[in-house]
RNA sequence: GGAGAGAUGGCUGAGUGGUUGAAGGCAGCGGUCUUGAAAACCGCCGUACGUUUACGCGUACCGAGGGUUCGAAUCCCUCUCUCUCCGCCA
């Protein structure tokens, strides 16, 4: 959400904004809804006002037949009042659910484009692995090695299912013990979080309304999260902060479900794309400065790089094109993981900020020094998502025995072993 | 699923039709006292929008929406949510 005052002053760079991010909104018809909204507000208070002061004097008045004919003359009053009311309500109705679908500004250095192919490399790390015998891509692998099994997971759950078995799940545990203890180190609180929502959560963080097909729902009409970050941010919905509290940094881990609706032809086997998955979020809290969410936004994407170079997967870095950012993104940096066997990169990470486009749907706000409130700036980085992270795991480390080997880091979480084998 | 109670400011808690934007308490801020601190005492202390050079003024807000009324935190209706007890269940 975007203060109307903002949109209203700064109408050419929002429209910008909508056309670089490739959204329709028609803010042209906002600013009449607006003007008419502000029009009709103002005459409304105006009749008010005299409402209220007649009020008063009728209150105080002794003289009974002298009230009587005051409460008559407010009969007409009270007609016009209703009058204004009733064409405001429909004018408040389009202008909120225009409010709604206006966009947050991407930053300068977003780059133009239409799509994730557009998206620019900013940063290659790790040398990719030649192999000299005949590789194997990840469902090979893991199904070789017992760790997972997909005809159970369909027969089960249907398209996209799968079950992570035997260490296809020890993997898992381990990457999640080892990141909680990789993040924790600096300085993040992990949180367990409801991954069954109340739909204004997802109004919150702006996945709602634009991205309803998505997005899975019970019939109460609850929501189930994509990430964690909804929930995450949904804990500090209409609270109001301490400066002292922030930055607040949270690990958050939840189950993820998201509906792909539209994507059936894509990526249809193995584990890139999956109905149900988990993953560790990084969501971040700070005070409303843009440099401090730049500086928290570099970092928690350096975090997640850091992460991933431990493990010694090759990976890059790009910076998302206006087309494709989030509604309320600013700017967005997505770590993607070298995937051998198909010789490209996979997202795995994305993180984002979005100044205060989040807290204000939220109502989150904190006391500055001089004691007046603010609505927080919000961030927040994969970690680490499983078991996509796997995918890229098994194919780089896979050795010619068939075995995977652990990388180091993980070990410790893998009883000791070095490698997974038959 | 059954029965009942409730939703008021940062927190707690009064308030059932007319200076109630809302008593009292706590917390917070300023001051007196004190070498300093505590205690005690005095004062200040909601948010949003509009308007004004400014002091200020206006409007709205007591879960949400609608209704009754000249006038609603207070009466009526609908919805949402919370709590308690019973049932079911991990």
């Amino acid at each position: 959400m975007l203060d109307i005052k903002f949109i209203r002053e700064n109408l050419e760079v929002v429209k910008l904004a909508a056309q670089k991010k490739h959204m329709e909104v028609d803010l042209d018809r906002l600013v009449v809804l607006d003007d008419k909204r502000r029009a009709l507000m103002s005459a409304l208070e105006e009749k008010r006002a005299a409402q209220n002061k007649a009020s008063s004097s009728i209150a105080s008045a002794t003289d009974d037949e002298k009230r009587q004919e005051m409460i008559a003359q407010m009969q007409g009053l009270k007609k016009e009042i209703q009058d204004i009311e009733d064409e405001l309500k429909p004018v408040m109705d389009e202008w909120k659910t225009i409010m709604l679908q206006v966009p947050q500004v991407p930053d300068m250095t977003v780059p133009d484009g239409a799509s994730d192919e557009d998206n620019v490399e900013v940063k290659t790390w790790g040398e990719k692995p030649q192999f000299s015998f005949d590789a194997k891509d990840h469902i090979e692998i893991m199904i070789a090695l017992k760790m997972v099994d997909f005809e159970r997971g369909v027969k089960v759950h249907g398209f996209r299912g799968y079950y992570l078995i035997g260490d296809g799940a020890r993997l898992s545990w381990a990457i999640w013990n080892y990141a909680n203890q990789f993040f924790g180190n600096k300085g993040f609180d992990p949180m367990l979080v409801p991954a069954i929502v109340r739909k204004s959560n997802l109004y919150g963080t702006g996945h709602l309304p634009n991205e309803a097909e998505d997005i899975y729902k019970t019939q109460d009409d609850d929501y189930l999260i994509g990430t964690a970050e909804v929930s995450t941010m949904g804990y500090y919905a209409d609270e109001i902060l301490e400066k002292s509290q922030l930055p607040i940094k949270h690990l958050s881990f939840s189950p993820c479900y998201r509906r792909e609706a539209g994507s059936h032809g894509k990526d249809t086997k193995g584990l890139i794309r999956v109905h149900e998955f988990y993953k560790l979020e990084q969501v971040v809290l700070c005070e409303a400065s843009h440099e401090e969410s730049v500086k928290f936004h570099e970092w928690i994407n350096r975090n997640t790089e850091e992460f991933i170079e431990s493990l010694g997967i090759p990976y890059r870095t790009v910076l998302n094109c206006g087309g494709d950012l989030g509604q309320g993104q600013v700017k967005k940096y997505d770590i993607e993981l070298w995937v051998p066997l198909e010789g490209t990169y996979r997202e795995i990470s994305s993180a984002s900020y979005f100044h205060d486009f989040q807290t204000r749907r939220f109502n989150t706000r904190y006391r500055d020094t001089d004691g007046t409130l603010r609505y927080a700036h919000s961030l927040n980085c994969t970690a680490i998502p499983t078991p996509r992270i796997l995918v890229s795991l098994v194919e780089n480390f896979q050795q010619e025995d068939g075995s995977i080997r652990i990388p180091e880091v993980l070990r410790p979480y893998m009883m000791g072993k070095e490698a997974i084998t038959a």
